[in-house]
RNA sequence: GGCCCCAUCGUCUAGGCAGGUCUAGGACACCGGGUUUUCAACCCGGCAACAGGGGUUCGAAUCCCCUUGGGGCUACCA
């Protein structure tokens, strides 16, 4: 049986990358009726976040990947948190240090540093000189108890070519004399990430291990340790990465970054109004700036929403933030790098899993393209069953802080259909938030005003419309149209002529659901009252 | 610098492993047109690629080599 897993540390919110990489394995595992795993690598104790592991779950559960074992769902291998896992990292390596495979170390990170930099002066790689004998517990015991860092190291010793059996890349060949003795044991009683991951692949029974290129590397000593330890080999894939438009992989940084850059094109920032908005002091905000310090990510939202400028999305919250279906990542995370025998492109999960087949991945970096995902997002938006894009609408308005999340769910039925074609939800919001604000918060949108409100005979009009509506028999879209169209075969102008006015009337600018549905969601009272405030702010007559 | 990976339209890719059926297919973007009460959506049409060089072969996008370009790694991070 397949065995897979996906195994995150928790630094911060999932993002894309890491998103893609739990999803083939997640692909993998239920095309082939197999298992998937999730795993926290919390062994970093200076990057992890207290709050990370929970944003990960909630990721991956919106985005539809659920793990058979792992976090909050237990089983058989646990625990799935490798800080909770430490005594069995400890057993291992006193294995490898009484077969003499491994062996302690008592170096500072000065004393290190130094040596790889004299191999560097000497352009050669580093490699860690082992001693000629290793020292005993005793000693580790001793010099532990005055203070210096122990660590251990690997010993080393293959010197036949260490062949990578890659699934996708072939075999890939390391010379064993290019690898250096490596640490397994961090002086905190940690295991690097290299013993851990080898540990716990070996114990869940992990047979296929498909992570992201910049593992490739690894792997070699991954390989080296399951000899040392007698472990299986599980099958490797290694998957192109995701690049951004700026070059170089996609990272978390993309984002602060973009801000920084906007806030420095922007002249005349309130810097100290800005600080204050993000909830930091003026001295962190500068150190951001000087490119000195990351803010943590409420703090970077507050920034961008203070200033209006909408950041890359990276994190996976930032797509559902931005109104993206997790239908649609799934279909186009897998699309980055895979692709289906057919033709078809826009794909559910279940149709994903059916066609999933690893022999159709490929090698090459790939850009993600924005613009492709918003159109599978469209896509998505029509295919999806209503009472889904219910669901995932209502989520998007409470992570968001929308006045629209106030509706109930056949309110928010009836709000997706009058906004057919829309593009994600956030158009969707966007277009009807009009309704769900009081009368007098409505803002006009100043060029609206000047190119509709102020033009000849707008006014008119909507004293007209305003008449006319008292008058209306039944309050409805349908008596409604009657009633416009009317109204501009009367006047003999376009019904866009009657329209427009009335639209940034009641919703202050020219984007709405189409006009009779957007009046008959304001109600008729609620609509009266914005026309009549709207002739009063703008009709200079 | 060293080691490793990769290379088809602007982007994601099909084709490559089994060389001729590829005057290289699709999708997104873009451009032009249509539809239209706004924004979208929708419909029709168009532009656009085998990185370069050398082999192998009757024949190369496809196999081999080199160059160039891009990416990754080079930690007591994962």
């Amino acid at each position: 049986m397949i065995v897979t897993r996906f195994a995150p540390s928790p630094t911060g919110y999932l993002h894309i990358g890491g998103a893609r990489t739990a999803l083939f394995n997640w692909l993998l595992a239920r095309k082939s009726g197999g298992r998937f795993l999730l795993r926290i690598e919390d062994t970093d104790l200076k990057r992890n976040t207290p709050t990370a592991t929970q944003q990960v779950l909630a990721d991956l559960r919106w985005l539809g990947i659920d793990w058979d074992e792992g976090p909050e769902v237990g089983g058989p291998n646990g625990p799935y948190f490798q800080s909770q896992r430490l005594e069995i990292y400890q057993h291992y390596v006193l294995k490898l240090i009484e077969e003499k495979k491994a062996y302690y170390c008592f170096d500072t990170p000065e004393e290190i540093e130094r040596l790889r930099r004299e191999a560097e002066a000497k352009k050669q790689v580093f490699l860690y000189p082992r001693p000629a004998h290793f020292p005993e517990p005793e000693e580790a015991r001793k010099a532990q108890a005055q203070g210096r860092p122990v660590t251990v190291r690997l010993a080393v010793t293959e010197t036949e070519p260490i062949v990578v059996q890659d699934l996708l890349r072939g075999d890939v060949v390391f010379n064993p004399a290019e690898i250096g003795d490596f640490v397994i044991l961090k002086s905190d009683g940690f295991p690097t990430y290299h013993l851990a991951v080898v540990v716990d692949d070996e114990l869940m029974g992990v047979t296929h291990v498909i992570r992201g290129q910049e593992h490739l590397m690894n792997t070699p000593n991954h390989l080296l340790l399951q000899r040392a330890l007698g472990f299986r080999t599980p099958a490797y894939l290694h998957m192109s990465v995701t690049v951004s438009e700026s070059g170089g992989k996609l990272s978390k940084r993309e984002r602060p970054e973009a801000l920084r850059k906007a806030i420095q094109e922007k002249k005349g920032v309130d810097l100290d109004a800005l600080a204050k908005a993000a909830g930091l002091s003026r001295q962190e905000l500068d150190l951001f700036l000087a490119g000195e310090k990351m803010p943590d990510v409420p703090a970077i939202d507050a920034m961008a929403a203070f200033l209006g400028v909408h950041l890359p999305e990276i994190n996976v919250v930032d797509f559902l933030k931005s109104g993206y279906l997790p239908e649609t990542m799934v279909n186009f995370l897998a699309l980055l790098g895979w692709s289906p025998a057919g033709r078809q492109e826009i794909m559910d999960r279940q149709e994903l899993i059916e066609a999933f087949d690893l022999s159709r991945l490929n090698k090459s970096n790939s850009l993600f393209d924005r613009k492709k995902l918003l159109a599978f997002n469209t896509e998505h938006i029509k295919r999806v069953p209503l009472k889904t894009l219910v669901r995932h609408f209502r989520v998007f308005l409470e992570a968001t802080g929308s006045p629209v999340a106030a509706a109930d769910d056949a309110m928010l039925e009836h709000l997706i259909r009058i906004n057919e074609g829309a593009r994600t939800l956030a158009q969707i919001e966007e277009k009807c938030r009009f309704a769900f604000i009081p009368d007098e918060a409505v803002v006009y949108d100043p060029e609206a005003v000047k190119k509709v409100l102020q033009k000849e005979g707008a006014a008119d009009i909507l004293r007209t419309i305003a008449q006319r509506l008292e008058q209306l028999k039944e309050f409805t879209a349908e008596s409604l149209e009657v009633m416009l169209r009317n109204l501009a075969e009367e006047t003999q102008v376009g019904l866009g002529k009657v329209a427009q006015p009335l639209r940034v009337a009641i919703t202050g600018t020219t984007i709405s659901p189409p006009i009779f549905d957007a009046v008959n969601l304001l109600g008729l009272e609620r609509t009266r009252k914005r026309i009549e405030r709207a002739i009063q702010l703008f009709s200079h007559a």
